[in-house]
DNA sequence: GCCCTATGTTAAA
DNA sequence: TTAACCTAGGGCT
């Protein structure tokens, strides 16, 4: 269920709490156990999102590759070195995004029995992860690593990344900032080659890596972008202004962990902002949209839900008569 | 208990 | 275009 700002979470956590780290790896739940032992015991050098997939690197070079899929997420417990650890994956209830872990409550004394179906368990000194319910999880070469990331297309949250890892010692500003151009002209570029509908180009993770239904349905939204329109229609100042917004989006999804789309403004319920003033479309069918009369739409499309606004979003005309 | 749902992807028809 | 897959929670009877 998690688009893209939860994977990229998810990295960081993993460099927080087990980077550098030696860990068991295991398989409480058996499906997983044959490939645990070639990592087990190995040392975590590398942690790295690119989409929705997490990929995490190990002292023997192999490289494993999670993805959540819709019902995964992984669960976090330790030491004080874990305090700050969220669970992240699938919301176990509507309103609630990731909750805090159970650590630094008391001496640390290992990891609880597993809980349920448990694919994977990472043990360090300090603390430990479970992952229930992945699309994916298996050990790769680095070689297979890099030709599942070779089919992906550029992440809005590049740059987001980049600034992690400076902060953490790695990498430089100028490489920042040609990856991050790089990946907006790549985006516009596959966008003008496209005449696919663009509610749909958002959900291609060969064309765009990370965006999911939320985003995707809030990001047209913010650029009143009808969701039908053919790609290589859109613009292309339209394609850049799109690509910003949904890396200005998603960049707050990371740092809030929850999706918040809404600007202040535009906020009319009273309470929380999330969920219930959070999206202007998602999940809002047959309510008024909060800029104008209309009703937001829901219509099923390639088995995904699609919301919009088909007063804000309106039906593009190749040419405009003035 | 049973049915439904979910921020997803893949393979078969 | 449809079904299959992975899992847990909430609402219902």
């Amino acid at each position: 269920m998690p688009e893209g700002h939860s994977v990229h979470r998810l990295a960081r956590q993993f460099d927080d709490v087990f980077g550098g780290q030696v860990l068991a790896v295991s398989s409480p739940q058996g499906r997983f156990a044959p490939a645990a032992k070639l990592i087990d015991g190995q040392q975590l050098v590398s942690s790295h999102a690119h989409g929705k997939q997490l990929f995490l690197g190990f002292g023997n070079d192999l490289v494993l590759r999670v993805h959540l899929g819709l019902y995964g997420a992984w669960s976090f417990g330790g030491d004080e070195h874990f305090s700050g650890a969220s669970s992240i994956g699938a919301p176990r209830r509507v309103g609630e995004s990731e909750h805090a872990s159970a650590a630094g409550q008391g001496p640390y004394e290992g990891p609880p029995e597993p809980v349920g179906q448990v694919r994977a368990r990472l043990v360090s000194a300090h603390g430990w992860a479970d992952l229930r319910g992945p699309t994916a999880c298996e050990v790769l070469t680095e070689a297979q690593a890099a030709t599942v990331r070779a089919k992906l297309g550029p992440d809005p949250l590049i740059a987001a990344a980049g600034e992690f890892n400076l902060a953490k010692g790695r990498g430089s500003r100028a490489e920042i900032t040609d990856d991050s151009r790089a990946a907006k002209q790549d985006f516009i570029a596959r966008l003008a080659k496209k005449k696919t509908p663009i509610g749909t180009a958002l959900m291609d993770q060969a064309l765009l890596a990370g965006v999911g239904n939320i985003y995707r349905a809030e990001a047209l939204f913010r650029c009143s972008i009808d969701p039908f329109m053919p790609c290589n229609e859109l613009s292309k100042p339209s394609a850049a202004a799109l690509w910003e917004d949904i890396v200005s989006i998603m960049e707050d999804g990371v740092r809030d962990g929850k999706i918040i789309t809404t600007r202040p403004q535009h906020r009319s319920a009273p309470g929380p902002v999330w969920p219930d003033n959070a999206y202007y479309t998602y999940q809002r069918q047959h309510q008024q949209c909060r800029l104008c009369d209309a009703g937001i739409a829901l219509m099923e499309v390639a088995g995904r839900k699609l919301y919009w606004c088909p007063g804000c979003q309106p039906k593009a005309r190749k040419r405009v008569k003035r």
